[in-house]
DNA sequence: TTTTGAGTTGTTCGA
DNA sequence: GTCGAACAACTCAAA
């Protein structure tokens, strides 16, 4: 008979540094941990290609580092609801424990889960991992979800945090052997053609290597952060979203840590603040996506329902609509900053900040395309896409999100990079050669979006149904 | 219940 | 070049 051990239930929290239900697993003896890709779960939405890439190096770091601690990593592949059982009836586990999730299809899954468990008669312990706080937990004070940001924020603040917990301690190897899958049999890694040279120079996944960046972030980003996040010609931001989105960073350690930098170094309190609010709009998207699990959907304000995008690929033809949004996907749509963002996240799956909003203003304004549309190409090329940051900044940007951008604020491309390019440093780092012939004129383009909106809003009367 | 103040990230126009 | 107003009125959160 073995002793009493726990099974540990990897998702979205790569690292083994405060990781709640990692350190409790191992507090009550031997630990195994678990992941299953789970694709086929009702709802879940399947990785993007980037995602994928990152998921291959996200893992085999995990193992590595699980194994330094003495707990084996077993990986299956399918529903999860149809492997769990397995593994519990094979008597090797008396507990099981996760980080909750936090999307509809992810929050359904877990609650067959501890169905499964109980019934299997293991205990199931669920731990709050990935946020600040948990959604419920951040509530105005007539009980209801916020969904303007700034109150949100001064809420959440309010709200006592838990501090970081260390790395667990090394023990022994649970004396349990089960058959399991081999990470290289997942096919996660692109390959005839192998389009991840740049997502390689660009970024080392896992946690060591975003631990060290937060170091480099609290030592020499967050003194000059508050000036230098908006420009994409230089390394202002902290380039923490992946680690975040994949968990090899908890955002209490980062969170704190910036706490202390801001308490420390009085010249890096401005730029240690800005990160925490950024972290904490992490939070504030999760937030929306629990109170909406449609969120990737639908529009947040249904009045938008009315609104005329244009959706590629989506049943009714639309020949410029396609090629539009072929040059932005591609970054051929003739205007500098717009094709050299797009270039950067085809190339390394990233794009900068700032360059985000513009690419997406673009799409969705100046060539009408859907939010949707755009929201998918995002998900399949960023490595640091979430299920909630987003399709709820997509919303945002498109006017029909919480707390969002009015619809006239339509940002001029060329004004832009003017700005927050001025030398043209990052245009001329991803789109290097001088852009073709634009596929739209700002002014008419702007002018269109207005009318669309102010079509709309007649069709739609007060935007109160019924 | 009513009122009040405020709301991540912008652009254009005219003085 | 710089500044304020307009864009278009609306929703949210708290008093």
């Amino acid at each position: 008979m073995n002793a009493p051990t726990s099974l540990m239930w990897f998702r979205d929290d790569l690292r083994v540094a405060d990781n709640p239900a990692l350190s409790a697993a191992m507090a009550a003896g031997p630990a195994v941990a678990l992941f299953i890709l789970d694709e086929q779960s009702p709802g879940i939405r399947p990785l993007g290609g980037a995602a994928r890439w990152w998921l291959h190096h996200g893992l085999n770091e995990l193992r590595d580092s699980l194994a330094g601690l003495g707990v084996p990593l077993l990986l299956y592949r399918g529903a999860a609801t149809n492997i769990l059982p397995g593994l519990l009836a094979t008597g090797s586990f008396t507990a099981l424990h996760f980080n909750r999730r936090y999307g509809g299809p992810e929050r359904a899954v877990d609650t067959a889960a501890k169905a499964l468990a109980a019934a299997a008669g293991i205990e199931v312990h669920s731990h709050a991992g990935t946020l600040l706080h948990e959604p419920w937990t951040v509530a105005t004070q007539g009980g209801t979800n916020f969904k303007v940001f700034t109150p949100f924020f001064n809420a959440l603040q309010a709200l006592p945090l838990r501090r970081a917990l260390p790395r667990p301690a090394a023990q022994h190897a649970p004396a349990i052997s089960l058959p399991a899958e081999e990470l290289a049999a997942w096919d996660l890694l692109p390959v005839h053609p192998d389009w991840s040279h740049g997502l390689a120079a660009t970024w080392v996944p896992g946690e060591a290597a975003a631990r060290d960046r937060l170091g480099t972030v609290l030592e020499d980003i967050a003194g000059h952060y508050a000036q230098t996040r908006d420009r994409p010609d230089t390394d202002g931001t902290a380039r923490l979203s992946a680690a975040l989105r994949w968990g090899h960073l908890s955002p209490v350690e980062v969170w704190e840590a910036l706490g202390f930098t801001l308490a420390r170094h009085p010249d890096r309190a401005a730029g240690a603040r800005a990160m925490m609010r950024q972290v904490a709009w992490r939070d504030f998207c999760w937030n929306l996506l629990y109170h909406h699990p449609e969120l990737a959907t639908a529009n947040l304000r249904a009045e938008f329902d009315a609104f005329d995008w244009a959706r590629p690929g989506a049943g009714v033809p639309n020949d410029e609509a396609e090629d539009h949004f072929a040059a932005w996907c591609a970054g051929s749509t003739g205007f500098g900053l717009v094709d050299a963002g797009m270039r950067q996240l085809w190339e390394t799956g990233w794009m900068h900040n700032r360059v985000r909003m513009v690419t997406a203003s673009f799409l969705v304004k100046n060539l009408g395309i859907h939010w949707r549309s755009g929201e998918e190409w995002f998900w399949d090329t960023l490595v640091d896409a979430d299920a909630a940051s987003n399709p709820a900044n997509w919303q945002w940007v498109a006017g029909c999100g919480a707390d969002a951008s009015p619809f006239f604020r339509i940002f001029n491309p060329q004004l832009q990079a003017k700005k927050f390019d001025p030398r043209g440093a990052y245009v001329a780092r991803f789109a290097p050669l001088s852009p073709g012939e634009p596929i739209v004129e700002l002014g008419p383009s702007r002018a269109g979006a207005l009318a669309a909106l102010a079509r709309m809003k007649e069709s739609g009367g007060t935007g109160v149904e019924g």
